[in-house]
DNA sequence: GTCTATAATAGGATAGAC
DNA sequence: GTCTATCCTATTATAGAC
């Protein structure tokens, strides 16, 4: 009985990379196979569900790793450590605005429907890591809310128009303009 | 020898709205057919490029008709009108935040490579149109260029949260708060 | 837990009649 | 310019051996 050849957490990791960089929809079983090293039925034994249960474990893995960036930056002392700690991670992530949101391909996805509400909370856990901080700032309970859907929201238009133009400084500069406002 | 069954902008509208609701990757040459309700093979006799030929040509529509909205603004006296001119037809092109954006379904399809240019030139083109209004009110050069791209930015970053979220008030938020920024 | 092989279906695309 | 019928390939998914 061999075991298995990679641990689940790298799975998913690859997996999220296959979905991220070609979308839920464009992205193929053949695909996923090779990106993973798995055959189609070992990726079969573990998402039974096929790619929407894929793409499911996926997000869950996504949140565990923010709540992970998330708490990191809380323990951080000072709202301006807080601030500039949650923007390298996301910077960090998104490998500088080279990689699409994967939030954003499964919302655009024929099965969106499936991930509605987990999408829904993995907007939600960001919004949220935003707001705190602002809270840190000293701002008012509205001002941080609002401020943290405008975080949101440019981070997502940014990695939206860095890949229509092919242009990541746009991220770049989206990412100085967060850390004036906030 | 029957005449077209609709007009060819009446198809490349139908095309758009189907590219924009599933994806390039997720629309399917029988949904292609079915919205606007011609056969496949009328389809391929209008587009003989296939699917990646229909985005083409719809992309260039899109063109076309921002084209027509950007002139409508410019014609407008005083910074303030062209801004609300602006902000108000980009409202309605999204349905009030309800539709998706067609460049950013684009942008993150297979055939992605194949609408770079085109991609490319429609952000500069829309980019340009609120950097014009900019540069009536007044600002610098240096200034519209930014603020423009911080309103593309922050339009595409309120359409990809208002899908992901199910929640559109998001997108009227966020131009309010493009109108106080312009 | 992984593989090879295969089934079943949907997808993109074409042929040829009208 | 449109249709019906068809083709071929890719895709999702499963069966069964190891």
């Amino acid at each position: 009985m061999p075991a298995a050849l990679l641990e689940k957490d790298e799975v998913l990791e690859r997996l999220m990379r296959t979905f991220r960089d070609d979308g839920y929809d464009g992205a193929s079983l053949a695909q996923l196979s090779e990106r993973t090293g798995l055959g189609k039925s070992s990726l079969y034994h573990h998402f039974p569900g096929g790619k929407a249960e894929m793409a499911e474990q996926v997000l869950a893995h996504l949140d565990r790793t923010l709540e992970g960036l998330f708490a990191e930056v809380a323990s951080r002392k000072g709202a301006a450590a807080q601030r500039d700690a949650l923007l390298a991670g996301v910077q960090a992530f998104y490998e500088n605005g080279k990689r699409a949101c994967l939030l954003e391909r499964l919302a655009a996805s024929v099965d969106r429907e499936r991930f509605g509400r987990p999408l829904k909370n993995a907007f939600a856990a960001m919004q949220g890591a935003f707001e705190r901080v602002s809270l840190t700032a000293g701002a008012t309970a509205a001002q941080a809310r609002a401020s943290a859907e405008d975080a949101v929201v440019n981070i997502e238009g940014a990695l939206v128009v860095a890949a229509g133009t092919g242009d990541v400084r746009v991220f770049e500069r989206t990412i100085e303009r967060l850390r004036d406002r906030l």
